[in-house]
DNA sequence: TGCTACAGTGTTATTGTATAACATTGCCAT
DNA sequence: ATGGCAATGTTATACAATAACACTGTAGCA
């Protein structure tokens, strides 16, 4: 017995072509309106994240920079990344050292990740509700907020699928 | 005008040593109970990372060991991490890659750890509320948890009264 | 036009984090 | 005693991130 292919994880089916088009639009009127320089090289490892919605790591894109022609080294890469989560254009996964866009830019907003085991697609949502208990936890224990990193670990829809298939 | 100091974030003021002793008493009990062996190893590193709430780096650890004439290799304390970690002794801070104990060991909790950006120390909440959202959020994706993990950055307490007062 | 200041990038080297692969030891059940 | 397996030892290497300093190019301004 099959159940319908998930149409609630968003990286298993979509328009990616579209998706990735957009999120670069979105990324120079975000740094035009700051004022800020979305530089060649800035944008070329934007581009590269955007591939997919897979994490990146760091020297994975530098590889994929170096089969262009240019191998920088990897403080090129890191100041990229740097300036792309500085400006809310990409999201760092802690749980697996490595870099994926964000789906939320200039919206801001406090994420969650789903990160799937098998597949390593991921998908973002900014649920209030998660983000509001959070604060209020913090808030009992007089405890300042700068950032709240929540990430979730387990199989994507496909993918469940499939293991429970197997 | 001052607030009083913090009673609410755990790593502030309480009987460390009694608190220490006590993670290592539950350790013993629940290693026992499972039939797994709490080594000399994975006891030792356990109680170096026991020696406050601050989360230790495996190299850290690792110094800490060598100045006990022992010297280990990487892989050592990795493997005695890793343990630790299956067993629910300690919790991994990804986004400081390093380890602090575990004060629901046993309890089969989902965590939230509050982490001070200045002294480091950390806490740990089980907010089932913060839980269950999340855990509602997956079912609404079809996606399948294997394993939460929420870090929050920011000022314990006492350092943020600090920084205020700069 | 030319000067200055500063953001951005290049380069080299190093530090920090984690694991692969294989050898050895020691416990313990039969 | 011995065969099997968990635990540890050992060596080497992969992967992740940053320090420190040099160079370049562009924007603002006299």
């Amino acid at each position: 017995m099959m159940k319908p292919v998930a149409p609630s994880f968003p990286a298993s089916s979509h328009d990616h072509r579209h998706c990735m088009h957009e999120a670069l639009r979105t990324a120079e009127h975000l740094c035009a309106s700051q004022g800020v320089r979305l530089t060649a090289i800035r944008r070329r490892v934007l581009e590269l994240i955007w591939r997919s919605h897979r994490p990146s790591g760091a020297y994975e894109l530098l590889e994929q920079l170096a089969a262009e022609g240019h191998k920088p080294s990897p403080p090129t890469v890191y100041r990229a990344l740097e300036f792309l989560l500085a400006h809310g254009l990409v999201h760092k996964i802690n749980s697996r050292n490595a870099y994926v866009g964000c789906s939320h830019a200039g919206e801001s907003h406090v994420a969650q990740i789903f990160i799937c085991d098998r597949c390593s697609n991921t998908t973002e949502q900014a649920d209030d509700a998660v983000e509001r208990r959070i604060r209020r936890n913090a808030r009992d224990l007089h405890f300042h907020i700068r950032e709240q990193t929540v990430e979730i670990a387990g199989l994507c829809p496909r993918c469940a699928e499939q293991h429970d298939g197997a």
